[in-house]
DNA sequence: AGAGATTTCTACAGTGCGTAGAACACTTAC
DNA sequence: GTAAGTGTTCTACGCACTGTAGAAATCTCT
Protein backbone atom coordinates (compact mmCIF):
# COMPACT_ATOMS: atom_id res chain seq x y z
CA UNK A 1 0.00 0.00 0.00
CA UNK A 2 2.53 2.47 -1.06
CA UNK A 3 2.85 4.33 -4.30
CA UNK A 4 1.80 7.93 -4.58
CA UNK A 5 0.86 9.87 -7.65
CA UNK A 6 2.81 12.91 -8.69
CA UNK A 7 0.47 15.42 -7.11
CA UNK A 8 -0.01 13.36 -3.99
CA UNK A 9 3.72 13.25 -3.65
CA UNK A 10 4.00 16.99 -4.09
CA UNK A 11 1.44 17.60 -1.37
CA UNK A 12 3.21 15.23 0.99
CA UNK A 13 6.41 17.13 0.31
CA UNK A 14 4.73 20.34 1.37
CA UNK A 15 3.44 18.73 4.53
CA UNK A 16 6.79 17.20 5.31
CA UNK A 17 8.60 20.46 4.65
CA UNK A 18 6.58 22.19 7.33
CA UNK A 19 6.25 19.31 9.70
CA UNK A 20 8.42 20.86 12.36
CA UNK A 21 6.25 23.92 12.65
CA UNK A 22 4.21 23.80 15.84
CA UNK A 23 1.01 24.58 13.98
CA UNK A 24 -0.31 22.10 11.47
CA UNK A 25 -1.15 23.39 8.04
CA UNK A 26 -4.43 24.72 6.86
CA UNK A 27 -5.43 24.43 3.26
CA UNK A 28 -4.55 28.06 2.77
CA UNK A 29 -1.06 27.50 4.09
CA UNK A 30 -0.52 24.72 1.66
CA UNK A 31 -1.75 26.67 -1.29
CA UNK A 32 0.50 29.57 -0.37
CA UNK A 33 3.51 27.29 -0.04
CA UNK A 34 2.80 25.51 -3.27
CA UNK A 35 2.72 28.73 -5.26
CA UNK A 36 5.85 29.89 -3.60
CA UNK A 37 7.92 26.77 -4.23
CA UNK A 38 7.32 26.99 -7.93
CA UNK A 39 10.93 27.02 -9.00
CA UNK A 40 11.74 23.64 -7.53
CA UNK A 41 13.07 20.59 -9.30
CA UNK A 42 9.73 18.95 -9.48
CA UNK A 43 8.14 21.24 -11.98
CA UNK A 44 4.77 20.21 -10.77
CA UNK A 45 4.15 22.94 -8.28
CA UNK A 46 3.00 26.44 -8.95
CA UNK A 47 0.56 25.16 -11.49
CA UNK A 48 -2.40 27.07 -10.20
CA UNK A 49 -4.56 24.18 -9.12
CA UNK A 50 -8.15 24.49 -8.07
CA UNK A 51 -8.68 24.51 -4.34
CA UNK A 52 -10.88 21.46 -4.54
CA UNK A 53 -8.16 19.55 -6.29
CA UNK A 54 -5.84 19.90 -3.35
CA UNK A 55 -8.63 19.01 -0.97
CA UNK A 56 -9.41 15.86 -2.89
CA UNK A 57 -5.80 14.86 -2.77
CA UNK A 58 -5.65 15.55 0.94
CA UNK A 59 -8.68 13.35 1.49
CA UNK A 60 -7.13 10.55 -0.47
CA UNK A 61 -3.92 10.85 1.45
CA UNK A 62 -5.94 10.73 4.62
CA UNK A 63 -7.68 7.58 3.48
CA UNK A 64 -4.26 6.09 2.77
CA UNK A 65 -3.20 6.85 6.31
CA UNK A 66 -0.48 9.31 5.36
CA UNK A 67 -2.22 12.45 6.46
CA UNK A 68 -4.10 13.27 9.61
CA UNK A 69 -6.76 15.93 9.69
CA UNK A 70 -7.88 17.81 12.75
CA UNK A 71 -11.56 18.33 12.30
CA UNK A 72 -12.02 20.25 15.52
CA UNK A 73 -10.93 23.69 14.40
CA UNK A 74 -12.80 25.09 11.51
CA UNK A 75 -10.32 25.57 8.88
CA UNK A 76 -9.21 21.97 9.29
CA UNK A 77 -5.57 21.40 9.93
CA UNK A 78 -3.62 18.84 7.99
CA UNK A 79 -0.38 17.17 8.85
CA UNK A 80 1.72 14.24 7.79
CA UNK A 81 1.29 11.25 10.05
CA UNK A 82 4.96 10.35 9.98
CA UNK A 83 8.07 12.18 8.92
CA UNK A 84 9.41 11.75 5.46
CA UNK A 85 12.40 9.87 6.82
CA UNK A 86 10.17 7.47 8.73
CA UNK A 87 7.88 6.99 5.82
CA UNK A 88 10.71 6.38 3.39
CA UNK A 89 12.47 3.99 5.72
CA UNK A 90 9.26 2.06 6.11
CA UNK A 91 8.92 1.86 2.37
CA UNK A 92 12.44 0.50 2.16
CA UNK A 93 11.54 -2.18 4.63
CA UNK A 94 8.49 -3.03 2.62
CA UNK A 95 10.57 -3.44 -0.48
CA UNK A 96 13.15 -5.47 1.37
CA UNK A 97 10.45 -7.69 2.80
CA UNK A 98 9.01 -8.35 -0.63
CA UNK A 99 11.87 -10.67 -1.44
CA UNK A 100 12.38 -14.01 0.26
CA UNK A 101 16.16 -13.75 0.19
CA UNK A 102 16.59 -10.68 2.29
CA UNK A 103 20.25 -11.26 3.01
CA UNK A 104 21.03 -11.38 -0.69
CA UNK A 105 19.12 -8.18 -1.25
CA UNK A 106 20.98 -6.44 1.52
CA UNK A 107 24.25 -7.58 0.04
CA UNK A 108 23.40 -6.02 -3.32
CA UNK A 109 22.03 -2.96 -1.62
CA UNK A 110 25.20 -2.35 0.32
CA UNK A 111 27.22 -3.09 -2.76
CA UNK A 112 25.93 -0.02 -4.50
CA UNK A 113 25.85 2.48 -1.71
CA UNK A 114 28.03 5.57 -1.85
CA UNK A 115 31.11 5.77 0.31
CA UNK A 116 29.56 8.44 2.47
CA UNK A 117 26.49 6.39 3.03
CA UNK A 118 28.54 3.34 3.88
CA UNK A 119 30.30 5.41 6.49
CA UNK A 120 26.99 6.56 7.90
CA UNK A 121 25.80 3.01 8.08
CA UNK A 122 28.90 1.83 9.89
CA UNK A 123 28.39 4.49 12.49
CA UNK A 124 24.75 3.62 12.89
CA UNK A 125 25.49 -0.05 13.29
CA UNK A 126 28.20 0.54 15.76
CA UNK A 127 31.25 -1.68 15.82
CA UNK A 128 30.62 -5.26 16.74
CA UNK B 1 9.34 3.18 -12.78
CA UNK B 2 8.73 0.49 -10.32
CA UNK B 3 5.53 -1.02 -9.16
CA UNK B 4 4.28 -4.29 -10.54
CA UNK B 5 0.78 -5.63 -10.56
CA UNK B 6 -0.08 -8.83 -8.81
CA UNK B 7 0.13 -11.00 -11.87
CA UNK B 8 3.23 -9.28 -13.18
CA UNK B 9 4.81 -9.93 -9.86
CA UNK B 10 3.82 -13.58 -9.96
CA UNK B 11 5.33 -14.00 -13.39
CA UNK B 12 8.55 -12.34 -12.31
CA UNK B 13 8.66 -14.72 -9.38
CA UNK B 14 8.48 -17.64 -11.74
CA UNK B 15 11.25 -16.22 -13.89
CA UNK B 16 13.39 -15.49 -10.88
CA UNK B 17 12.80 -18.91 -9.44
CA UNK B 18 14.23 -20.54 -12.52
CA UNK B 19 16.83 -17.98 -13.32
CA UNK B 20 19.73 -20.24 -12.50
CA UNK B 21 18.68 -22.87 -15.03
CA UNK B 22 20.95 -22.75 -18.06
CA UNK B 23 18.00 -22.64 -20.42
CA UNK B 24 15.71 -19.66 -20.36
CA UNK B 25 12.02 -20.30 -20.06
CA UNK B 26 9.58 -20.81 -22.83
CA UNK B 27 5.97 -19.88 -22.39
CA UNK B 28 5.14 -23.53 -21.87
CA UNK B 29 7.67 -23.82 -19.06
CA UNK B 30 6.12 -20.90 -17.29
CA UNK B 31 2.61 -22.20 -17.62
CA UNK B 32 3.69 -25.57 -16.27
CA UNK B 33 5.43 -23.98 -13.31
CA UNK B 34 2.55 -21.71 -12.53
CA UNK B 35 0.09 -24.57 -12.36
CA UNK B 36 2.47 -26.56 -10.26
CA UNK B 37 3.18 -23.89 -7.68
CA UNK B 38 -0.48 -23.48 -6.91
CA UNK B 39 -0.25 -24.10 -3.19
CA UNK B 40 2.05 -21.16 -2.55
CA UNK B 41 1.49 -18.24 -0.27
CA UNK B 42 0.44 -16.00 -3.09
CA UNK B 43 -2.87 -17.58 -3.82
CA UNK B 44 -2.75 -16.03 -7.21
CA UNK B 45 -1.17 -18.88 -9.11
CA UNK B 46 -2.81 -21.98 -10.40
CA UNK B 47 -5.72 -19.93 -11.54
CA UNK B 48 -5.88 -21.37 -15.02
CA UNK B 49 -5.09 -18.26 -16.97
CA UNK B 50 -5.41 -17.96 -20.72
CA UNK B 51 -2.16 -18.35 -22.57
CA UNK B 52 -2.50 -14.93 -24.08
CA UNK B 53 -2.84 -13.39 -20.67
CA UNK B 54 0.59 -14.57 -19.68
CA UNK B 55 2.01 -13.45 -22.99
CA UNK B 56 0.55 -10.00 -22.57
CA UNK B 57 2.09 -9.74 -19.16
CA UNK B 58 5.43 -10.89 -20.47
CA UNK B 59 5.30 -8.23 -23.16
CA UNK B 60 4.55 -5.55 -20.63
CA UNK B 61 7.36 -6.74 -18.43
CA UNK B 62 9.62 -6.61 -21.45
CA UNK B 63 8.56 -3.06 -22.17
CA UNK B 64 9.34 -2.20 -18.57
CA UNK B 65 12.81 -3.61 -19.02
CA UNK B 66 12.42 -6.39 -16.50
CA UNK B 67 12.25 -9.25 -18.94
CA UNK B 68 14.37 -10.07 -21.92
CA UNK B 69 13.03 -12.13 -24.77
CA UNK B 70 15.13 -14.15 -27.19
CA UNK B 71 13.40 -13.86 -30.48
CA UNK B 72 15.87 -16.04 -32.34
CA UNK B 73 14.59 -19.47 -31.42
CA UNK B 74 11.03 -20.11 -32.28
CA UNK B 75 9.31 -20.69 -29.11
CA UNK B 76 10.73 -17.47 -27.73
CA UNK B 77 12.66 -17.74 -24.52
CA UNK B 78 11.99 -15.38 -21.66
CA UNK B 79 14.19 -14.50 -18.77
CA UNK B 80 14.49 -11.93 -16.05
CA UNK B 81 16.96 -9.20 -16.89
CA UNK B 82 18.32 -9.03 -13.37
CA UNK B 83 18.08 -11.28 -10.37
CA UNK B 84 15.42 -10.69 -7.80
CA UNK B 85 18.04 -9.58 -5.31
CA UNK B 86 19.48 -7.07 -7.75
CA UNK B 87 16.11 -5.80 -8.71
CA UNK B 88 14.94 -5.44 -5.15
CA UNK B 89 18.14 -3.73 -4.08
CA UNK B 90 17.74 -1.30 -6.93
CA UNK B 91 14.22 -0.56 -5.83
CA UNK B 92 15.47 0.13 -2.34
CA UNK B 93 17.95 2.60 -3.76
CA UNK B 94 15.21 4.23 -5.72
CA UNK B 95 13.13 4.64 -2.61
CA UNK B 96 16.10 5.91 -0.65
CA UNK B 97 16.89 8.39 -3.41
CA UNK B 98 13.36 9.73 -3.38
CA UNK B 99 14.05 11.57 -0.16
CA UNK B 100 16.41 14.51 0.09
CA UNK B 101 17.60 13.58 3.57
CA UNK B 102 19.12 10.22 2.80
CA UNK B 103 21.14 10.03 5.98
CA UNK B 104 18.03 10.47 8.08
CA UNK B 105 16.25 7.78 6.13
CA UNK B 106 19.12 5.39 6.61
CA UNK B 107 19.09 6.08 10.31
CA UNK B 108 15.40 5.15 10.57
CA UNK B 109 15.94 2.20 8.30
CA UNK B 110 18.72 0.78 10.41
CA UNK B 111 16.72 1.49 13.50
CA UNK B 112 14.09 -1.02 12.56
CA UNK B 113 16.17 -3.79 11.15
CA UNK B 114 16.22 -7.20 12.79
CA UNK B 115 19.22 -8.27 14.79
CA UNK B 116 20.19 -10.85 12.20
CA UNK B 117 20.03 -8.32 9.46
CA UNK B 118 22.08 -5.86 11.45
CA UNK B 119 24.68 -8.57 11.82
CA UNK B 120 24.65 -9.22 8.10
CA UNK B 121 25.07 -5.55 7.41
CA UNK B 122 28.00 -5.26 9.76
CA UNK B 123 29.73 -8.08 7.98
CA UNK B 124 29.03 -6.58 4.62
CA UNK B 125 30.38 -3.23 5.66
CA UNK B 126 33.31 -4.85 7.38
CA UNK B 127 36.46 -3.26 5.99
CA UNK B 128 36.32 0.41 6.81
C1' DA C 1 -29.05 37.16 7.42
C1' DG C 2 -25.51 37.72 3.81
C1' DA C 3 -20.81 37.31 2.02
C1' DG C 4 -16.93 34.80 1.88
C1' DA C 5 -14.24 30.76 3.08
C1' DT C 6 -14.15 25.81 3.57
C1' DT C 7 -15.55 21.29 2.94
C1' DT C 8 -18.15 17.47 0.79
C1' DC C 9 -20.09 15.18 -3.20
C1' DT C 10 -19.92 13.87 -7.65
C1' DA C 11 -17.78 13.22 -11.96
C1' DC C 12 -14.89 12.82 -15.95
C1' DA C 13 -10.66 11.70 -18.52
C1' DG C 14 -6.20 9.22 -18.69
C1' DT C 15 -3.36 5.37 -17.44
C1' DG C 16 -2.02 0.86 -15.69
C1' DC C 17 -3.23 -3.88 -15.03
C1' DG C 18 -5.87 -8.35 -15.40
C1' DT C 19 -8.02 -10.62 -18.70
C1' DA C 20 -8.66 -12.75 -23.06
C1' DG C 21 -10.59 -13.39 -28.08
C1' DA C 22 -9.30 -13.16 -33.02
C1' DA C 23 -6.14 -13.34 -36.24
C1' DC C 24 -1.59 -14.18 -37.89
C1' DA C 25 3.02 -16.87 -38.11
C1' DC C 26 5.70 -20.74 -37.53
C1' DT C 27 6.78 -25.87 -36.84
C1' DT C 28 6.05 -30.43 -37.45
C1' DA C 29 3.72 -34.76 -38.71
C1' DC C 30 2.00 -36.93 -42.36
C1' DG D 1 3.15 -29.24 -49.06
C1' DT D 2 -0.70 -29.20 -46.51
C1' DA D 3 -3.10 -29.62 -42.22
C1' DA D 4 -2.97 -29.48 -37.22
C1' DG D 5 -0.82 -27.58 -33.44
C1' DT D 6 1.64 -24.23 -31.03
C1' DG D 7 3.35 -19.63 -30.30
C1' DT D 8 2.81 -14.63 -31.10
C1' DT D 9 0.70 -10.18 -32.12
C1' DC D 10 -3.25 -7.04 -32.12
C1' DT D 11 -7.04 -5.30 -30.15
C1' DA D 12 -10.16 -4.54 -26.50
C1' DC D 13 -12.90 -4.50 -22.31
C1' DG D 14 -13.57 -3.57 -17.30
C1' DC D 15 -11.80 -1.95 -13.02
C1' DA D 16 -9.05 0.77 -9.96
C1' DC D 17 -6.23 4.80 -9.15
C1' DT D 18 -4.97 9.58 -10.02
C1' DG D 19 -5.36 14.45 -11.66
C1' DT D 20 -8.63 17.56 -12.12
C1' DA D 21 -12.43 20.41 -10.82
C1' DG D 22 -17.55 22.12 -10.72
C1' DA D 23 -21.79 22.24 -7.76
C1' DA D 24 -23.64 22.17 -3.66
C1' DA D 25 -23.62 22.12 1.26
C1' DT D 26 -21.67 24.03 5.52
C1' DC D 27 -19.47 27.09 8.48
C1' DT D 28 -17.72 31.80 10.23
C1' DC D 29 -17.84 36.52 10.80
C1' DT D 30 -19.74 40.80 10.51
Amino acid sequence: MASLGELERAVMDLLWASQEAATANTLRDLLAQSTRSAGGTAGHEGKDLAVTTVLTVLSRLERKGLVERERGTRPHRYQAVSSRADHTAELMHEVLGSAPDREAVLARFIGSVTATEAETLRKLLGHS
